[in-house]
RNA sequence: GGCCCCUUGGUCAAGUGGUUAAGACACCGCCCUUUCACGGCGGUAACAUGGGUUCAAAUCCCGUAGGGGUCACCA
């Protein structure tokens, strides 16, 4: 016996499957999502965290909710509270932050100081790192020297070819003159950087292309996000960092700083960032075509669930042909071997399509209550509306519920509700102008004047009333109906909508209709 | 420009050497229907490109092109 290619391929093949499945059925799997209370949540950082909180539900592991504050003038006020809220409402929750507590804390950066100091002494101690003196004024000059010569803007060895007493003394001049340091790493030359990414592969970057010593501490005593990552994820106990893709290029140093220390490194996955489909770039935050920021979805009336869903779908496929799925569902059935390597666009009409599925299942009320908001915001209904008006708008909502993408459009649907009667266009004109309407809208309206209880099971009982005593039925019996009532050719059910409309505007409605028609 | 990543229909995507190349959104048509919508059925539409390897390539290798990311005392 011998084995042939194809065997010797299966059983490498289980091999490396055996070694995942370990890996991923480790219940000891810490991961984390570490956002900067700089602004709201953004879709891409809430999809972020969604793969990450996936992730570790689906291994029982622990998620973990770190706040990355080292960069104190781009801190927002409420910043923190903001991000916290709208991931509660997409339906995510952590086991350690800065709200809840735990083992690993503080969970804020900036409450950290005390521990990053000792450890970039012991670099600085140890030859990892050093005082640098350039000023920014420097440093932008040398870059703009740099592309004057057509040269990449790279920062250049400070003491290069100096003696340790000549780099001693340049130090002392500098302190002398009362400047302050930062601290950079020293990258060491002519090595590489590898790593297995758990959505790319294997990607290798050597160390002299990355743009030489970088900081570790800036001149105000804070530690920048390639230092303070390593220590935290360290400090932290996290075994996998799931993040964006923009992150690939800090990885070699973040590498660097583990081996200085001795750590072993966490496994990485650079998962691939959201692009907006009509200029194929990231995501931009100042771009407008797309809403960004998940709080103005939610003011939409969109669905969290349904949020939920569709950011999940976003970069990550399940393995059947289905696509809605409950949370449970998708924490079942998470693999991050299937996170895409290809960017994704934003599509609003998919969003908008999960959004509508999400809303046909859920319980009307709810939809009642978002929609009863947005009716307020546009001024339509006056703000703490009486339970009778509260009533009229479940009836309203229920008339468009199947066709809602989000709980704002009722606002626009419901138009001829709340306005006076729009002008007729000419395909209505060419309805009304058809031979039956005139008889059958005088036959409606005398039945309706006389109608006592204005509900929609009378008025369609009119309606067929009216069909027997002119003989004119189907569309033709609905349409002028429909059109003097309504004063538009399309809408939702007929009866429910003289109903709601009231019978003191159908009157309205059918009296000047019907004086328009007198003058044809 | 250096480095890195990516490339299946308009969009999201399945696919791991042999498939009629799934499915979903969008679009178009038909059906249901008083209109609109919902729903049902059907349709148009894709492996960037050139070379290899192989009996066989969307799948493996090399090149090319295109796109993107990143090059801060931001994260």
């Amino acid at each position: 016996m011998f084995f042939s290619a194809f065997k010797v391929t299966l059983i490498l093949r289980s091999f490396k499957r055996m070694k995942e499945v370990r890996n991923l059925a480790d219940d000891k799997i810490r991961v984390r999502y570490a956002p900067s209370p700089t602004g709201h949540l953004h879709i891409g950082n809430a999809r972020t965290a969604l793969f990450n909180y996936l992730f570790a539900r689906h291994h029982k592991g622990t998620l973990v909710l770190r706040i990355e504050d080292t960069d104190t003038k781009r801190n927002m006020a409420g910043g923190e509270e903001s991000q916290i809220q709208m991931l509660h409402w997409l339906g995510i929750d952590w086991d350690e932050g800065p709200d809840v507590g735990g083992e690993y804390g503080p969970y804020r950066q900036s409450e950290r100081k005390d521990i990053y100091q000792p450890l970039i002494q012991k670099l600085v101690a140890e030859g990892y790192a050093y005082e640098s003196y350039k000023t920014e004024a420097e440093l932008e000059a040398q870059r703009e020297a740099q592309k004057a010569r057509g040269e990449m803007p790279h920062y250049v060895y400070e003491y290069a070819g100096m003696s340790d007493d000549e780099k001693a003394q340049a130090i002392a001049d500098a302190k002398a003159k009362g400047l302050t340091p930062v601290i950079r790493f020293h990258v060491p030359a002519d090595k590489d950087y590898a790593w297995n990414d758990i959505v790319k592969g294997k990607i290798d970057i050597e160390a002299n292309t990355i743009g030489g010593d970088f900081v570790i501490q800036k001149r105000d005593g804070m530690p920048t996000y390639n230092f303070a990552v390593v220590v935290d994820d360290h400090m932290m106990a996290i075994t996998h960092v799931l993040r964006g893709d923009d992150h690939i290029a800090n990885t070699p140093k973040q590498l660097m700083i583990y081996e200085a220390f001795g750590w072993q490194a966490p496994e990485f996955g650079h998962m691939t960032l959201i692009i907006n489909s009509e200029t194929g770039k990231k995501l931009s935050k100042r771009d407008e075509s797309v809403l960004q920021f998940i709080e103005q979805y939610r003011e939409l009336g969109y669905l969290p669930a349904a949020m939920f869903n569709f950011i999940t779908l976003l970069g990550w496929s399940p393995v059947g042909e289905d696509e809605i799925f409950t949370q449970k569902q998708f924490i079942k059935q998470f693999d991050a071997n299937r996170l895409s390597k290809s960017p994704a666009a934003f599509d609003q009409k998919k969003l908008e399509w999960i959004n509508n599925q999400y809303v046909k299942k859920t319980n009307p009320s709810v939809i009642a209550d978002l929609a009863l908001d947005n009716l307020i915001e546009a001024g339509r209904i006056e703000a703490h509306p009486d339970t009778k008006t509260i009533e009229w708008v479940r009836q309203l909502v229920n008339l468009f519920i199947d066709q809602l993408s989000y709980a704002q459009q009722v606002v626009s649907l419901s138009e001829i509700f709340f306005d006076g009667a729009p002008d007729l266009d000419e395909a209505a004109i060419a309805e009304l102008k058809i031979e039956g309407a005139t008889a059958v809208l005088n036959a409606f309206k005398a039945k309706i004047e006389a109608l006592e209880v204005f509900t929609a099971n009378r008025i369609q009982n009119i309606i067929y009333d009216v069909q027997h005593e002119t003989g004119v039925k189907g569309r033709k019996l609905y349409m002028p109906i429909r059109i003097a009532t309504t004063r538009e050719m399309h809408g939702p059910q007929l009866a429910e909508s003289i109903e709601l409309l009231g019978k003191e505007k159908v009157l309205a409605h059918l009296n000047e209709t019907l004086e328009q028609m007198a003058k044809w």
